[in-house]
DNA sequence: TAACCTATCAGGGAAAACCCTTAGATGAGA
DNA sequence: TCTCATCTAAGGGTTTTCCCTGATAGGTTA
């Protein structure tokens, strides 16, 4: 008996989710959860075999919270659900502790399998996602699309470029000189491998780089 | 007895709904649709009273495909579903002829009581996302919020910047001046009601400007 | 036909962004 | 203690963006 628990702040998807795994023998949904404070308040955690993961919760986000439970139950088991198969979402998932990740599109079946798959030890990465990881390391073998760290400071003027402020504007909310602002601006460019600022925008807001 | 049709490409969100609905008395599910394709492509269309639909299909978006059931299909009441209470989208939808609006992560009797609302003809909006567009209007009464239609050379135009490229670029890449690519960008830049490139990527990806 | 929208182009000027180099101060960690 | 990362700052220059104004031409529609 495959003991589950849920968590995802869409009604409507644990209703789904309950719905494809009840008549299921060997799996029992024996927790739900509707946000990540919910899961971290909870102490019956450490009887759940495999957690269902929505990566997009509304009070922080899934990927924090998939190495925060994975630090306090290392044998839990983590199968991460998500709208997206971003391979930056994929890869920062399993880096932080997920055994498995689908889409939530997903079918009885292959839910089941992945499941039964990372319940007994195995990885399950959802096969359109896996060609896409392929795809991606052989196409651009070069041009590592892992995303370099931000610092503090780069992250919060990122934001306040986001936020359509000027150079000087930065400078003023963050009492520092336009230059140094400069300065910053010019690194997040390198690091993030983009030309300006429409770049940074794009990739802050598609990669999720804030927060 | 309420014959009601479901669109959405995730079949988790399907299943949801109909356990949400199976034992309701008056309420039947008489059709499933998983792309917008599925939809226009059937014919069986005039006999669901309402429709039940994600505004964000994999194949075109629910806006275009509300519009297009609405025109041929004028009595059907449509229930607009999201992941996203973003006032903007509620408010193209409702333009678009949508008689309703949830979120996803809806309750059993607030989705049933939304159907029934819409079939009887009155407009259903949930409570939470009438609060923001009240806000929304009493805030900032003079800044209509509303997204002002984009050329097709505008849109082009917008894309391109996306893509980082510069104006001059932009001038090549269409065998146009640059002067003339200048224009584009301050009436993009106008009619979003932003301060810069900033601002006009980010509008661009977060309301789905583009397609 | 007149009004309107769209797409095109231009001049000129101010502001902002971008690029390169260099460099001091700080704090964490091997 | 020495190194490394980070944050800070500056000089000096180029490119790009932004903001006016004004103008022509074609197409649509009332």
């Amino acid at each position: 008996m495959i003991k589950v628990g849920i968590t995802d702040d869409h009604r409507m998807v644990i209703r789904g989710l309950e719905t494809m795994l009840e008549d299921i023998e060997d799996i029992e949904i024996i927790s739900k959860f509707y946000s990540a404070k919910e899961v971290m308040n909870n102490k019956s955690l450490k009887e759940i075999d495999v957690m269902l993961l929505d990566i997009q919760l509304e009070d922080g986000n899934g990927f924090d919270l998939c190495k925060t439970i994975k630090e306090e139950y290392p044998k839990m088991k983590i199968l991460a659900l998500s709208n997206y198969g971003e391979t930056a979402f994929v890869k920062q998932m399993i880096r932080n502790g997920a055994n498995g990740y689908l889409l939530k599109n997903t079918s009885k079946d292959q839910l089941y399998e992945a499941i039964r798959s990372i319940y007994q030890g195995e990885q399950y990465i959802q096969k359109s996602i896996q060609k896409k990881l392929l795809n991606e390391s052989i196409g651009i073998k070069q041009d590592v699309t892992f995303i370099p760290k931000l610092t503090r400071r780069e992250k919060e003027i990122l934001e306040l470029i986001i936020q359509e402020k000027t150079t000087n504007e930065i400078a003023d909310d963050l009492c520092i000189s336009s230059k140094t602002v400069e300065t910053h601006r010019s690194h997040l460019i390198q690091k993030l491998g983009v030309r300006n600022t429409a770049g940074l925008v794009r990739l802050a807001i598609e990669k999720g780089l804030l927060d």
